[in-house]
DNA sequence: AAATTCGTCAACCGCCCACCC
DNA sequence: CGGGTGGGCGGTTGACGAATT
């Protein structure tokens, strides 16, 4: 199958983000949603490829995402998760409230790789693993239950839609050290609280897909949250509100459906 | 003080999978 | 059923600042 490429490469910026494209992403996702991201850069002023913008907003201009600053618990997660699970970031990160795969594949990458490597892990019968325990995608049974299982907490059906003011009336600069608390963000403390913040978290593979399972449990009942991209949580927001929270909402970028004033009790 | 090396991290690339038509 | 599309993921790279020479 060929694929056509994810962005047209003539026109497009790439590289850094600019303070000002990210308050177009930023105002734009607040207030329309990722209804498409491979469409919403043309909708969002942004000269940008869609996945770059997906990645943009995931990574940093999503609401309670913590940079820098890792916990002893949350580095002694990584490693125990990766121990189990090899390099499934994403799955790694979802255990990690607040942190994104990308954050923690580079603090693995820059950090925790080497002190791995200066202590090996020792599996329970006591032989030495040596080795990167690299899980090829997709390759087996298991992999798919987990990949069917696997959502990203902020999107978890158990959190109600909650409208996050607290977190979005404080935008935080993209490329900031800051340690932002998500105490305030149901979204992303409940459905972890389970399964992460427990010491005695069993190191077990199966154990882990078994909390996955768990947290799970009315994904399939609630398709719509679970077909709401972030938008379910994070961006259900009052449209006044969000004018409020972005006055440089000024006509900079478009209503995607083409009827903004129809927009009011919309939900993404 | 300048040059070089090293470490960190933001971002891109390409692949895979699910979904839709 | 098969092709096309979009989203998600992991690997990798390159820019940039810090540390070292």
């Amino acid at each position: 199958m060929v694929r056509t490429p994810c962005c047209d490469k003539s026109g497009l910026r790439k590289g850094t983000w600019t303070p000002e494209e990210d308050r177009k992403l930023k105002a734009y996702v607040t207030r329309y949603g990722c209804w498409n991201w491979r469409q919403l850069p043309k909708y969002a002023g942004l000269a940008r490829c869609g996945k770059s913008c997906r990645l943009r907003w995931m990574n940093y201009l999503r609401p309670n995402i913590k940079r820098g600053n890792y916990t002893e618990e949350e580095e002694e997660t990584i490693i125990r998760l990766h121990e189990s699970l090899g390099n499934r970031w994403s799955i790694i990160a979802a255990e990690l409230p607040g942190r994104t795969d990308n954050e923690v594949k580079n603090h693995w990458h820059t950090t925790l790789k080497k002190r791995f490597k200066h202590k090996p892990p020792v599996t329970k019968d006591g032989k030495e693993n040596s080795q990167d325990p690299v899980v090829k995608r997709g390759t087996s049974a298991e992999e798919k239950e987990t990949k069917l299982n696997n959502h990203d907490p902020l999107i978890n059906p158990t959190s109600p839609p909650l409208i996050l003011e607290s977190s979005m009336s404080s935008p935080q600069p993209a490329s900031s050290d800051q340690n932002s608390s998500i105490t305030a963000d149901n979204t992303v403390v409940s459905s972890k609280d389970s399964v992460s913040d427990n010491n005695n978290y069993n190191n077990n593979k199966a154990n882990l897909f078994e909390a996955y399972e768990a947290n799970s449990g009315n994904f399939w009942t609630e398709p719509f949250f679970s077909d709401s991209c972030y938008m379910s949580s994070d961006m259900q927001m009052d449209p006044a509100g969000c004018e409020a929270e972005f006055p440089f909402l000024d006509g900079e970028i478009l209503c995607p459906f083409g009827f903004d004033d129809q927009l009011e009790g919309f939900n993404y």
